[in-house]
RNA sequence: GGGGCCAUAGCUCAAUUGGGAGAGCGCUGCUUUUGCAAGGCAGAGGUUAGGGGUUCGAUCCCCCUUGGCUCCA
C-alpha cells in the first residue's frame, strides 16, 4: 500500500467513525513558546484537551508533520528514527473513550475495508494497572492473554513514568501495538494514550480521575508504510526512497542498504526533508532556537556529502525530489521550491567555506601535535575548534585516522557539556505561580476595550495593585502619601516602581502585536493618575503608572483619557508598517514576510525575511511606493470576521502564528489586507511624511527596516537639510557640489601626507571626482547629496558636518608643517652629509629636522646609509608642543663590529625626558620635553664617539 | 539570552616580549609571442572596521561601538 494511501485511509476511517479531519498544523508553531518545532498530533489540540476553548467538535483526526532531534544520533542508522516525520492520530476531547479507541484501532488495522492486516501478526501492551484497557482487549477484541504483554511506567504510562516522578498535571496510561514482521524486530506501530488522571504530588494517592477522559493516539506514517509495504527501512518506502536515490546519485555514490555511505544517504534523506518543510515555512538556518536546529540539520547532511567526497553544494538538489515525493499531501511544497532550494545553497557554501577554514585549523593542530610528539586529538581541542569556528568533530576524527591519530571522543563530549554549562543554564520561570492579578482574572475575566472607537471614557475601578512582583498585592485605595512615586516623575523611574490600576472598560490599548501600549490619565473626584504605559494580562488590560493627587479607590469613577497626540502618531506609523509590508513584498517578493515589529509614535522597526541586504535602488523604490500609496489616500478600513472568510478574501496570514477566531482583519484601498489587533489611521494619506532611516541585518536571512512618519519624519528631513547646509558652508560650496567638495578635501589631505612623508612637494591639483549630478534641491535630493558625502568619509549621514570640520583642521596643520619643514631648508640625504662629522673614519649624522615625519626620517637614514657604508645617523625633530621623535640608524658594517642604534638612542631620549628601543640596525624613541632636545644632541654625539672608540 | 573568535590592498591571507605594513592572485602600463589561458619588467592600490585609553611609540595590550563567524540554551 502506497503511503499517501494510508495516509487517506486512516483520515477517512476516523471520518467514518464521527472525527473532523483537521489539516496538519505548522511544523514551527510560533504561537506555542513551549516548543520550537510540533512534536505531536496532539500539539495542535493542547486547549482542547484542557478545555480552555470553547469546542466545536469533541473527535478530531489528522496528519501532523512533526519534527524532533532528540534522536538525532540513531537517524540513518537505524531503520525507523528520523527527524522529520508524519504522525497520524485520532483524538478525543471528552467524549469516546478506551472501549472505541482500541476497537477502532483493531478494526482500521485488520478489517480487510481498511488496512487488512493478519490479526496474529499483532500483539499489545498495556500499562500493568490497567486493567479496564487489558480487559477490552481480551473481551471485545478477543486477544489471548499471551498477546497482552503488562508494562511498567516506564514503558506504558504518558508522560514515562508520571506516576512515580512527574511532573504534575494530566497524565494517564497507555496501550501499545506491535507488528511482528516475517523476520526482524517487531515494530510498534500504534500508541493509544488514555489520559484520565490529574497528578498531584508524590505517591501514594496521587492520582486523581479527571473529569473529563481524553484519548490522543499517535500512528507513525513512515513506520507503518514500511510494514505494510515490506521494506526493511522506513527509508525504503515509496516517499522516501526515491529521495534516497537521488541522494546516491547526487553524491556519487552506489547506495547500499548496510554500508557508510548508506547510511549518509539515509541522514540526507531524513535531513533535507526536514530543512525543506521547515524553510518553505520561512524558518531560515541561523544562530537561534529552531533557526539553529534547521542550520545544524543542514550541516550534518552537508558533512556528509562532505565526507562522501563533495566539495560543492548539492543539497540543494534534492529539493526537487523531495517535493516531488511530497508534493501529494503538501501541493504548496512546490511553491516555494526555488526559494527553499536557494536558501540550502547559500547554507552549504557557506558550509563549506567553514569547512575549508576548518582544514587548515586542523592541520594546524596536527602541526602542534607533532612538535610535542603526541598521538592523540585531545577532546578539548576539539570541541575548542567546533566552539568557535564551528570545525565539525567528525571531520577532525576521520582526518586524524589519516594521520594514524586517536580521537578522544570522551574528552570531546566532556567539553562540550563544560561549554553548555558556561553558556548559561535554562532560566526558569515559575510557572502558574498566583499573583494578585490571578485574583482579578477570575472575577473579572476582561477588560473591555474601547480604543478602536474612542480615547475617552468613564470607566469604573476594579482592582489596584501596588508593590514588586514577589510581594505585590491588592488594596483597597491608595492616596498621595502611600504612592511611592508620587509628585514629578523621576527621570528613569522603574515601571516595577510603579502602580498597576485595571478597570471594567478602557480607550488605553495594551501593548501587542508590535504596537506600544497608550499613556494618559485616569482623573476621578479628587485624585488623578498618570497612565506611562499600558500592559496586556490576558484579557485584563493594565494601566500602569503614578498617583499624582488625591485617593484613589476600588469602584471609584474615573474619566480615562489617551494622549492623544500620541495615539495619532502611533496610528500613522502602524499604518505605515501595513503599507510598507505590502511594498517589500511587491519588491522583493512574497517570501519578505513580517518577522517582527515594533510600532512606536511616528516610529517603526520592521523585521522580514530576506536572504541579501536590500540594494539601495530597491530600497527607493520602496519608499518611493510607501510614498504613493500615502499620496493616493486610499480609505482603511477594519472588520471582524470569521477567520475562513478572512482567508479566502486574502488577508495575509503568517506562517507559526495562531489567530483567534473570528479575526479583524484591516484593509487599506485594494492592495493591503492583514489580520491585526492594532489601531490604524481612517487613511491612508494621513501618514503624512514617510522616511526610511535605516537597513540592516538582524541575523541571517532577516533584515530590519526602521522608519518614521508624520512629524518625526519632518524633523528629520529638516535635520538632513541643516546637516547640508552646514557642511557645505563649512566648504563654501553649493549643495549639489558637496560630494565633489569632499572627494577634494580627502584628496588634498592625501596629498599633503604623501609629501610630508616622502619629503617632495605636494601636488595639490584639486580632484576631479565623478559624482553623479543630482538636480534640484527636494529633500530626496538632499538625502542622496549627503548619502554620497558621508559614503566618501565613511560616516553616518549626521556627522558629514563634524567629519569635515575634523579634516578641514587636519589639513590646516599640515599645510603649516610642511610650510615648517620648507622653512627649514632643503632637506636630503646629501644636504645632511654636507653637515656630517667624521669619528675614527665613520660618517655620524645627528640633526634636528623640524616638521619632518618619522616615516621620513627613516628614509633619510637609509639613503645615507647607503651612500657611507660606514656610518651612524640620528635625526630628531619636534612634534606639537610637548612631544619629540628620534630615529637612529646603523650601517651594517658597524653593526658588525658591535654597535647597536637601540644602545645608542636609549640616553639620548632620557635627555628628552622619555624612553625608546629598536633593533640593532634601526631604532625609535621619543620624549616629552623639546627644550631640552639641544642638549640631548650633545648626548647623541658624546654617546656615539665612546661607542665608537669602545 | 550566554560563551568563544575574527575584522590588514579589489580577493585570499602573512607580519614573535610593542619598534620601518608584506606575499600570492587580480588590476594598469611596457615588453616577449603568429596568437593566447602564458613568460619578463615596472607601477598603482592601506585613515590596519570606527572611537577612546596605556606608552616616547600600538596592526599588536586594555575598554567601548559596529559588522561578521561559531557554539550552547
Amino acid at each position: 500500500m502506497k503511503t499517501d494511501e494510508l495516509r487517506e485511509k486512516y483520515l477517512e476511517f476516523f471520518v467514518s467513525k464521527g472525527h473532523r479531519r483537521v489539516a496538519s498544523d505548522v511544523l514551527v508553531p510560533t504561537w506555542d513558546p513551549s516548543v520550537l518545532f510540533t512534536p505531536a498530533g496532539m500539539n495542535q489540540f493542547k486547549d482542547h484537551f484542557l478545555g480552555k476553548i470553547k469546542l466545536e467538535f469533541t473527535r478530531a483526526t489528522s496528519c501532523q508533520k512533526c519534527l524532533r532531534t532528540g534522536d538525532i544520533e540513531n537517524v540513518g542508522r537505524t531503520a525507523y528514527h528520523h527527524t522529520f516525520f508524519e504522525m497520524l492520530g485520532n483524538f478525543s476531547f471528552g467524549d469516546y473513550f478506551k472501549r472505541e479507541a482500541i476497537n477502532w484501532a483493531w478494526e482500521f488495522l485488520t478489517d480487510k475495508k481498511w488496512l487488512g492486516i493478519d490479526p496474529s501478526r499483532l500483539t499489545v501492551t498495556v500499562y500493568k494497572d490497567d486493567d479496564e484497557a487489558a480487559g477490552i482487549w481480551a473481551k471485545d477484541i478477543g486477544l489471548k492473554v499471551d498477546r497482552i504483554e503488562r508494562c511498567d511506567e516506564d514503558e506504558n504510562f504518558w508522560p514515562a513514568s508520571a506516576p512515580s516522578q512527574g511532573p504534575d498535571g494530566v497524565c494517564g496510561p497507555c496501550s501499545e501495538i506491535y507488528f511482528h514482521p516475517d523476520q526482524g524486530k517487531s515494530v510498534e506501530i500504534w500508541n493509544l494514550v488514555f489520559t484520565q488522571f490529574n497528578r498531584v504530588g508524590d505517591p501514594p494517592n496521587n492520582l486523581r480521575p479527571l473529569p473529563s477522559k481524553n484519548i490522543d493516539t499517535g500512528m507513525g506514517l513512515e513506520r507503518t508504510a514500511a510494514t505494510l509495504q515490506g521494506v526493511p527501512t522506513n527509508y525504503h518506502i515509496d516517499t522516501l526512497f526515491p529521495i534516497v536515490q537521488a541522494a546516491a546519485e547526487v553524491c556519487g555514490v552506489k547506495y547500499e542498504l548496510d554500508s557508510d555511505n548508506g547510511r549518509r544517504c539515509r541522514r540526507i534523506t531524513d535531513h533535507v526533508r526536514a530543512c525543506t518543510f521547515a524553510i518553505h515555512e520561512n524558518v531560515y538556518p541561523g544562530p537561534q532556537k529552531e533557526k539553529y536546529v534547521v542550520k545544524r540539520l543542514l550541516r550534518r547532511a552537508v558533512l556528509d556529502g562532505h565526507q562522501m567526497g563533495l566539495h560543492e553544494p548539492f543539497l540543494h538538489k534534492l529539493v526537487p525530489a523531495v517535493v516531488a515525493a511530497m508534493k501529494g499531501p503538501y501541493p504548496e511544497l512546490a511553491e516555494t521550491a526555488k526559494r527553499v532550494a536557494s536558501v540550502i545553497e547559500k547554507e552549504e557554501a557557506n558550509f563549506f567555506g567553514t569547512i575549508d577554514a576548518g582544514l587548515n585549523r586542523i592541520e594546524r593542530a596536527f602541526d602542534d601535535m607533532r612538535k610535542d610528539n603526541r598521538t592523540r586529538v585531545e577532546g578539548a581541542v576539539a570541541a575548542e575548534l567546533y566552539q568557535t569556528y564551528g570545525v565539525p568533530p567528525e571531520l577532525f576524527e576521520s582526518l586524524a585516522a589519516e594521520h594514524n591519530l586517536a580521537f578522544d571522543w570522551e574528552g570531546y563530549g566532556k567539553s562540550m557539556e563544560e561549554h553548555g554549562e558556561a553558556s548559561g543554564k535554562v532560566q526558569h520561570t515559575v510557572m502558574g505561580a498566583k499573583g494578585p492579578i490571578d485574583s482579578l482574572k477570575h472575577a473579572l475575566h476582561s477588560t473591555e476595550f474601547l480604543g478602536y472607537d474612542t480615547t475617552v471614557a468613564d470607566a469604573v475601578v476594579k482592582g489596584i495593585i501596588t508593590g514588586k512582583a514577589p510581594n505585590d498585592h491588592l488594596v483597597d485605595k491608595l492616596d498621595e502619601a502611600m504612592s511611592a512615586s508620587r509628585g514629578v516623575p523621576a527621570p528613569g523611574a522603574q515601571v516595577t516602581d510603579a502602580v498597576r490600576v485595571i478597570l471594567d472598560r478602557t480607550p488605553f490599548y495594551g501593548e501587542s502585536g508590535g504596537q506600544v501600549g497608550d499613556v494618559g490619565k485616569l482623573v476621578g473626584d479628587g485624585f488623578e493618575f498618570e497612565v506611562i504605559d499600558t500592559q496586556k494580562d490576558g484579557a485584563l488590560i493594565v494601566h500602569i503608572g503614578h498617583l499624582r493627587q488625591g485617593t484613589i479607590r476600588e469602584g471609584a469613577k474615573v474619566r480615562a483619557t489617551v494622549d492623544d497626540a500620541r495615539r495619532d502618531a502611533i496610528r500613522r506609523a502602524h499604518s505605515a508598517t501595513h503599507i510598507l509590508h505590502y511594498a517589500l513584498q511587491k519588491n522583493l517578493g512574497s517570501h519578505a514576510q513580517q518577522q517582527g515589529s515594533k510600532v512606536t509614535d511616528d516610529e517603526l522597526r520592521f523585521d522580514f525575511t530576506n536572504l541579501s541586504p536590500v540594494e539601495s535602488a530597491q530600497l527607493a523604490a520602496i519608499a518611493k511606493d510607501v510614498v504613493e500609496r500615502v499620496a493616493a489616500g486610499a480609505p482603511v478600513k477594519w472588520e471582524t470576521l470569521p477567520l475562513a472568510d478572512a482567508r479566502k478574501q486574502g488577508a495575509m496570514m503568517l506562517f507559526g502564528e495562531k489567530y483567534p477566531d473570528p479575526v479583524r482583519m484591516v484593509s487599506m484601498g485594494d492592495f493591503s489586507r492583514e489580520l491585526c489587533g492594532g489601531v490604524h489611521l481612517t487613511n491612508t494619506g494621513e501618514v503624512g511624511a514617510f522616511e526610511i532611516l535605516s537597513e540592516e541585518g538582524v541575523s541571517a536571512g532577516t533584515r530590519r527596516i526602521i522608519a518614521l512618519t508624520g512629524k518625526k519624519a519632518t524633523d528629520y528631513r529638516a535635520r538632513i537639510e541643516a546637516e547640508v547646509k552646514r557642511a557645505s558652508e563649512k566648504l563654501g560650496v553649493a549643495g549639489y557640489d558637496l560630494p565633489h567638495a569632499v572627494e577634494a578635501l580627502i584628496e588634498k589631505r592625501r596629498e599633503l601626507k604623501r609629501a610630508l612623508e616622502a619629503g617632495v612637494k605636494p601636488n595639490l591639483v584639486a580632484a576631479q571626482a565623478t559624482v553623479k549630478k543630482v538636480a534640484g534641491d527636494t529633500a530626496e535630493s538632499m538625502k542622496s547629496i549627503l548619502g554620497e558625502a558621508a559614503r566618501r568619509m565613511s560616516v553616518g549621514l549626521l556627522g558629514v558636518a563634524e567629519r569635515i570640520e575634523a579634516m578641514a583642521s587636519e589639513v590646516e596643520s599640515l599645510g603649516q608643517r610642511l610650510a615648517q619643514r620648507e622653512a627649514a631648508g632643503p632637506l636630503s640625504a646629501d644636504s645632511l652629509l654636507e653637515k656630517a662629522t667624521t669619528e675614527g673614519g665613520v660618517t655620524v649624522v645627528v640633526a634636528d629636522l623640524p616638521g619632518v615625519e618619522p616615516n621620513l626620517m627613516r628614509q633619510l637614514i637609509d639613503q645615507i646609509r647607503q651612500k657611507q657604508p660606514l656610518s651612524a645617523v640620528l635625526l630628531a625633530t619636534t612634534q606639537g608642543e610637548d612631544k619629540v621623535t628620534l630615529v637612529a640608524g646603523i650601517s651594517k658594517q658597524l653593526q658588525e663590529r658591535g654597535l647597536s642604534a637601540g644602545k645608542w638612542i636609549g640616553p639620548v631620549a632620557a635627555a628628552v625626558g622619555g624612553g625608546g628601543g629598536g633593533r640593532p640596525d634601526l631604532a625609535q624613541a621619543g620624549g616629552k620635553d623639546p627644550a631640552k632636545l639641544p642638549a640631548a644632541l650633545e648626548v647623541a654625539n658624546r654617546t656615539i664617539a665612546e661607542m665608537l672608540k669602545a
